[in-house]
DNA sequence: CATGAATGAGTATTCATTCAT
DNA sequence: TATGAATGAATACTCATTCAT
């Protein structure tokens, strides 16, 4: 158990590209292994488990997103700026970490029950307080509006910026702050032209 | 072979809700059968394989979004209607075969390539035509922002639409039609306040 | 259990067809009752297992050749002549009950050790009886060739017969009695030219 | 997925050995494991599947025969030397892979039909055809008997020299070449005492 | 007599994991 | 570090059989 820590980073990267194309539980340990150009056997003597593999990806993933979302909220922005920063860096680390957020997006429902995998369900909740408060914030300001319900506000808002992980492809057309940026036009002002007439 | 219809149905609406709920992979035989009252082995009188009851669930969910979606398509409605008519549709969906639409977002991108779903792809494409047609349309009546990504719009609104499925629980506070109805509220209008500062 | 005699005598006969084509153990007793046009489990109003209908679908064949064979052992015929009957009398037992002879054929290997099918083993005792005692007769009376091995030529005699249930089809160009006469002529006086080299 | 072929090779001995005595469908993977000393799934290793093996062992016992067939095909000797010479080939091959050639005995007819054992079809094709074009050019020679029906020769002879591999055990009082011997004896002069009646 | 629905024991196969080399 | 070979538990599926209707 150990060996150098750029194999383990590399093995994990190789696992968590497989994960995320086959999802978690149709990936079989040979697959990586045959993509890693090893036996299967071989992968436990840098890892315990398979699973132990998953949480390994999930959690630098997620170091990874709080070392960015802690820096934007630290920042006292006001909620307007807060909110486009944090869909901007929800974007970038989708970016570098596709495969990561795509696993994150499939499996971390069924994931967060089981002790091992706690810091899912933490991070969940920091995330929603995050957001809800932002977004209260904004209403409180009178730059979000306050006849909408804010928990669904919430999921609209999330929902609308993780998914786009399943069909991202790095480099391609947009980058990841363009489309940050028309995602949150979409979100802020909406599709419909203005002065036209409003939703029912 | 075939059976009662009325049990089929009633063992397929058990296995879609453990299917939702656990992932088809991750759903074995023996938990459906429990959950049936029956043993694993007794369900293949019933059906010919586990995929056979997913194919069933997905091609019956999609036969009724479809009787709804044509429906709509072919009242010839403004753009801005018709797209109000789908989400609500979407919705209506979801309160009623939510179990279905939570393993259509899940499994359909890996199953669409095997021939046995190639319903899906077929759906899926109808699907985005239909959208598509209907943004377009829309930007052309200068209904819709003509400063969009058309493509990045269409799945801005879908996933949010669909997500859903994934939280929404039938019987809560809001009935589909006034989910439907704030959906679109933020889709349409955005959750800015109006006149506020545009987004960047 | 029990019912009409005709129909028992329809559905084994349909079940020594399905047996003989597919092997017993390959066959299911679903295919047995599609033929039939009933249920799997509707056979089982006739018969208490379906090891019990390979049973009766033996047994009934073995005693309807032993008819045959005892009257031919029974009439004192000379060997050659015995010999000529009893191979006849074969040729038409597989032309009256193919399936049955094939079944035998296929099974009875395996099946003779089974207590249900000691009637097998001792069928097969009488009949090595009665040929080598045939034989012997006809070696005594230089009738048959001294220089053979009597075992070895028993074996001979016996595959010859029996394996061409294998690939005989009644109704086609020759007759039982015609196919018997053949063999026989090819059993008794070789297939070389009389007068030719003898084998070395 | 292929392994060191020695294993291999002990592996498929035992796999043979239990389906000629129990039949290819009434073998189950746990019996041949059991007898390999090892757990059914460890088969797995060495093998792709029961069939697989199935396959093998048809294909090298083939393979071999084969090597000996064309050998004597190709040495150009005249008919009944030829008939002599494949009979003496059949034998010893019975004597090195009984159990191979006891599972093609009984399993070839319902497999051949498989487009995966198509080489089994082929075999038999190319067989009959060098059987066949013997016995021609032995009546042509006037060294085989011109009455005979050329077809039930074939098949008499045929059946007579491989069902022999459903009784014979290596090691036994006879050498493969000494039956050989007492078959060929049979087959070309017959049973019955030179200068007796012959065969009406 | 036959059906419809189920049982329960078994079957081939898969796969994460182990471990001596 | 990695391999080759195995384990053992689980998995989808099959099938003879039962039985209330």
């Amino acid at each position: 158990m150990s060996a150098s820590p750029a194999r383990r980073r590399e093995l994990l990267d190789t696992a968590a590209e497989v994960f995320a194309e086959q999802g978690y539980d149709a990936t079989t340990v040979r697959k990586i292994a045959d993509q890693a150009g090893m036996l299967a056997g071989s992968l436990y003597y840098h890892f315990d488990s398979k699973e132990s593999m998953l949480e390994e990806i999930l959690a630098a993933f997620l170091d990874e997103l709080w070392a960015g979302y802690d820096a934007v909220l630290e920042a006292d922005l006001g909620p307007r700026e807060t909110l486009a920063a944090l869909v901007t860096e929800s974007f970038r680390e989708i970016d570098r970490h596709r495969a990561a957020v795509a696993i994150y997006q499939k499996e971390s429902k069924h994931l967060a029950p089981q002790p091992r995998f706690a810091f899912l369900a933490d991070s969940q909740q920091k995330f929603e307080k995050a957001w809800l408060r932002t977004l209260e914030r904004g209403v409180e300001a009178q730059i979000f509006r306050a006849d909408l319900d804010i928990r669904l506000t919430y999921r609209f808002v999330r929902d609308t910026v993780w998914v786009a992980a399943s069909w991202y492809r790095p480099g391609g057309h947009h980058s990841p702050e363009e489309i940050a940026r028309q995602y949150l036009s979409m979100v802020l002002d909406g599709i419909a032209t203005r002065g036209g007439p409003s939703a029912d």
